[in-house]
DNA sequence: CTTGGCACTCGAATCCAGTGAGTGCCAGGG
DNA sequence: CCCTGGCACTCACTGGATTCGAGTGCCAAG
């Protein structure tokens, strides 16, 4: 019983200090929430919080804010799921649905979850390395060169133009054509590399060096995880809303949006579009974010997760309120790949 | 003679002011250029350059900063252009030869402009409008599903996916193929959208149908202007390097990065990459960024520009060092796309 | 035209009380 | 055992007064 109201409590430090983002004391919290109790009970209550290490004073006298623990506690066991307003989800749909390409959707995506949460959006493109191999195409582009279109599963369209040793016949371009997607049609990244490699001997040995230029060039191709490190970030203008830790705070995550590779550590790995993944300060593996809280998961057609997406922001965030677009976003972004 | 000394004082005090980020005073100033005056008369300097407008005072007895005008007459008489280290050339080459394809070349332009001015570098993607059809390749993907990719003499690549009101033969495809590229090639796009709104016309009535929604498709893709507004940004980290005039001039910034549009119209017309462009506080056409200057100056191959580059910073800028970057790295990447 | 001298201005820094929000603790009552 | 009102205490914050000093403008002399 008393336990319970130690939580009601916590629960209620956490969206107060949320909202108005200062510490908040006892009298304005019984002020605020039915709790049903004198200020001096929570004074108490807020000890045994504090002792616990789930709020702390940022001096004497002064009020108390959550702690990353307190945060964490918040997640996991008090907070209810907020559902989105109606407006949120017609815009969701409207946004999602005008998409006419990948590029479209993710770039659409990031759009939305800045709007929606207020925070700084990161959205993945789905990952090369899962994707199976729809089409390739050959285009000769006159002289020697030739432009290589690697089309995946995923709609993702990857293109290279190689440069043979000697040029090559019409015909020639369109038996390797049909070779090159016998080999490889409906075939993973990684196996369909590994057809590649032999296909230059089932030409003649004469021809073979051509055709090896252009198989190491398509192999470079799918074994580049240059895009699979591809991520887009909008909504940074929201950083600016932080008027407080400022300089300690904005810096560093501005660095941090810089680098795609902290970025996608900071997204992690990409779990099921049904879990949530977040990160509380210094729970994050980078020092320097120690204010800085990530909520992720993963999306993708099917319960298959190719990439993450998710919202960064400082620790003291509307977890409940980002947490549902997260989550919402993913799952719509998931039913258009699945149609796609 | 006098004259002379007075426009030596401006250059001084812009030059300190930048290092500085301070108000600069008399004493300072002879203190630290060889100006070969007492203080005294660079005070009588300094009152007739502010009489003039060229130089203010944030606040009696401080000293001076200087005014839009002041810049102004920096960039256009006063700066000497900054010759770039060996290393920032080296940096410049090796980084810009080891780009794979378009986009790579414009995510490493951004990078690099960057790391060069330490400012908020922009770099618009090669506009659609003037490029030519060099390649229209057709491809089944199964049922009545093609996707088309178009292939410009910029290098950039668009592709979309159609669905067809019927299926198409592999014969009619090849034969569609042929067709279009017969149409397009080589043309610039809007004229080769008014050829390709004609090509039903060459089919037999009862198959124009599908043909009709194929061409539909590849003139949108081809005036689809959005890719025109593309714009990647990068080095927003080095706003947080204003550690001065903040909340009152971060915040438009930031909020002007996310919008594209915005962005265009800062960059302006592209301008022959021989040309730079700088656009000074309250010159340009946004309130909210009086604080801020702008460094452009068109890219392309041969002297045609076909889209913009620049830096955007705050109006106390290292205007010949900006200057100076931007025109290197848009002479490096217009001869990569010369080559390319 | 330049220069040294000098009075003057005004923001920034420092100091100092006063204020008040908030706490911890305690004794009394359900 | 838990809640509550009371009370002393702490300490950031505010605002006014004061000082400090960088920097200016002006003037008379060279």
């Amino acid at each position: 019983m008393v336990e319970d109201r130690k939580l009601n409590v916590l629960r209620a430090i956490v969206e107060d200090y949320v909202a108005t983002q200062e510490p908040v004391g006892s009298k304005a919290l019984v002020d605020r929430h039915q709790l049903g109790v004198s200020p001096a009970t929570v004074r108490n209550d807020m000890a045994a919080l504090e002792e616990e290490g789930f709020i702390t004073q940022p001096h004497t006298s002064a009020g108390r804010i959550p702690t990353d623990k307190g945060y964490r506690l918040f997640v996991d066991r008090l907070s209810t799921v907020k559902p989105l307003s109606a407006a949120e989800k017609r815009a969701i749909t409207t946004l999602l649905e005008g998409a006419v390409d990948l590029d479209d959707v993710v770039q659409r995506s990031v759009r939305l979850l800045a709007q929606l949460t207020r925070q700084v959006a990161v959205v993945q493109y789905p990952t090369l390395s899962r994707s199976t191999v729809r089409h390739v195409e050959v285009v000769p582009l006159g002289g020697s060169r030739l432009l290589l279109v690697l089309i995946l599963s995923t709609g993702r369209v990857e293109q290279r133009v190689v440069e043979l040793p000697e040029p090559l016949s019409d015909e020639a371009v369109a038996e390797i054509r049909t070779k090159v997607n016998r080999a490889t049609l409906g075939e993973r990244l990684a196996d369909a590399a590994d057809k590649l490699v032999q296909l230059p001997d089932e030409f003649e040995q004469d021809s073979r060096a051509p055709i090896a230029a252009l198989v190491a060039s398509l192999v470079e191709a799918m074994s580049d995880h240059r895009s699979d490190e591809r991520v887009l970030v909008g909504g940074t203008a929201n950083l600016a809303r932080f008027g407080d830790g400022f300089d300690t705070s904005i810096r560093p995550m501005l660095e941090a949006l810089e680098e795609h590779v902290v970025l996608l550590r900071l997204l992690g790995e990409a779990t099921s579009p049904s879990t949530l993944t977040v990160r509380i300060g210094h729970e994050g593996p980078y020092e320097e974010l120690a204010a800085t809280s990530v909520v992720a998961t993963g999306y993708g057609p099917g319960d298959e997760a190719l990439a993450s997406l998710g919202i960064v922001g400082p620790t003291r965030m509307d977890y409940p309120g980002s947490m549902a677009a997260v989550r919402a976003v993913a799952r719509y972004v998931s039913r258009i790949l699945d149609e796609g």
